[in-house]
DNA sequence: ATCTGTAACTAAGAAGTTCTTAGTATTAAT
DNA sequence: ATTAATACTAAGAACTTCTTAGTTACAGAT
């Protein structure tokens, strides 16, 4: 486990419970059980990645996630708009 | 719902049980129940967008992840290679 | 080698979730 | 008003995770 993180220390700090957070976190980590959607985002919160990180099927849309989840507003709004101009173009030029 | 697709008719689409499909498929557009992940990656198929679509926080994050998806496997290899740069050019400047 | 403390891991019942069944309600067309 | 198709729902069955109560594995001290 990465950060020097025990598996129970990573429950206490998703806020499971003293007692369960051990073996829950053992449980996830081995593919034993899956956590819940509230769990999966804290997990997201702690490790400072985006939820949509866990569900990537490769590793360049994984970097791609998180480098955008990284970014400040407002270089977030200005990828949001060279999205759109990349739209116009596709439809000018191929509709 | 879109493209003229019933709720029975896209549940049938992801494998469910004739008898069951039509349910199931209300219950998750209405919020009732949660798709597992099998089912989360069969209406990723059918809807044609990866699965991290669905965990998005913003929209720009969902434009991203989509055209991603739908880049040709060259493509996606030469993002990697740019993201690599990236980090090269990150180390050497603020490291 | 043995003791001690910490972390990893697990079985099995409790608790909570979704899935299936068997419908009712709504809508649109005739 | 009737019909057909779709949307929607309650409630028990089936299945999943959560909690409990441990055992096992490993590292450091003696």
């Amino acid at each position: 486990m990465a950060k020097g993180l025990s598996q129970q220390k990573l429950g206490l700090l998703l806020g499971m419970d003293h007692n369960t957070a051990s073996a829950r976190m053992n449980q996830y980590e081995r593919g034993k059980h899956q956590p819940d959607y509230l769990s999966l985002s804290r997990i997201a919160v702690v490790l400072e990645v985006p939820v949509a990180y866990f569900f990537c099927e490769d590793s360049t849309m994984a970097t791609l996630v998180c480098r955008y989840y990284k970014l400040a507003e407002k270089t977030k709004m200005k990828i949001k708009s060279l999205l759109e101009i990349v739209d116009e173009n596709e439809i000018s030029g191929q509709g």
